[in-house]
DNA sequence: TAGTCAAACGGAGAACCTCTCCGTATCGTA
DNA sequence: TACGATACGGAGAGGTTCTCCGTTTGACTA
């Protein structure tokens, strides 16, 4: 009790160098992502950022918390995209609108917004994995209720399909191939599930 | 000239010793990627096929050679089997049950195989991928010729959707997923590419 | 059987990595 | 201005990959 002194939010205010530092291991981090894909060495991170390892360790205590606080602001940003498509007139073409950007985020910087979806489901990625799968969840059962998307298909399904083209095609040499892909995906959702020939 | 006795390869005969550190250090990277997947530590792997680290590297020069070792027995029986399909009588029965073969492939030790299709193209792995890409292409135009597979549709394309679903579906825990998102897949290089709804 | 030598071994170590610990410097406040 | 909590930063522990090179050894020859 009474540790902060006016605040709304429970933490005590940050002092301003810590702020500033923060900023600029984000923003050196975005670069250096971009440049060497999200295996890319932190202690360069750190070093390019003018700051020890040991100031960004205690901002970011691993990989994973500092790629997610990279991409959340795109993170957020779709999936408000997702709040909006949903009161688009056709489902169909807003569920197929987000999942064209959703793999665009995921092929960000070679890969590292997909790896990031699939390799820590348990670490700080969790609220950035769920918050995705619920404007998924969102746009594919609209898409169900108007009867364009087979009922068979969940989100995570979903999700995990464009998270694959992500992956796979993340060294690619051919730039169409994602879209190709993503639309054969749809394709398929769209379709009822057949039976036979 | 004159280096080797009567072989009818190139290259002068293996000393023993080597040829049974080789089959050695094979059994247990088989072991200690099913175990720790494909990030496993090769000192791990040396020390406990009882060699020194620059043995392992003599003969596999780095991680990437070594997976493809391990691995290169299966793409071969995987693409015999291919070979066997082709005088299947559904051309589509046997894409089919061929790629769920490749699925199982690429989803062994955590995406091992998976990982190594997508890593280094132009690495050792090389030979494997074309290998595959060769089978699968001879399996997808079979059945394009049948008319039960879409024309729009290439080899590289159905391999990448594939190894996509072995990649996001590494740490999944729900076993049936897999192959549920590979029948999907499936479904809609069957179908011809429709216009609209 | 003894001698020879290319081939293979293996481990020390260089250069990187992640991540921790803790003495020091700095900010914000009283 | 003085003080205490907060944050800094770099040394370093313990891991990794991969190389180099002196030593050992298998296989051939005389």
């Amino acid at each position: 009790m009474s540790t902060r002194p006016g605040r709304t939010s429970a933490q005590p205010p940050q002092r301003t160098d810590a702020r500033l530092n923060r900023e600029r291991l984000l923003a050196t981090a975005q670069e250096v992502f971009a440049e060497a894909g999200p295996e890319a060495s932190l202690n360069e991170i750190a070093r390019r950022a003018g700051v020890g390892p040991g100031t960004l360790y205690r901002h970011f205590p691993n990989r994973s918390a500092l790629l997610t606080a990279v991409l959340r602001d795109r993170i957020e940003t779709l999936c408000e995209t997702a709040e909006e498509l949903l009161s688009a007139e056709s489902a169909d073409d807003a569920l197929a609108q987000w999942l064209h950007g959703f793999l665009a985020h995921a092929r960000l910087n070679k890969g590292m917004g997909g790896a990031l979806m699939i390799e820590e489901p348990a670490a700080l990625g969790i609220d950035c994995h769920q918050l995705i799968l619920h404007s998924a969840a969102a746009l594919l059962s609209r898409a169900q209720q108007q009867g364009t998307a087979r009922a068979d298909l969940s989100a995570d399904d979903v999700i995990r399909l464009v998270v694959g083209i992500a992956l796979s095609t993340a060294r690619t040499e051919d730039p169409g191939q994602p879209d190709r892909l993503l639309a054969l995906v749809l394709d398929a959702a769209h379709r009822p599930p057949q039976g036979s020939a």
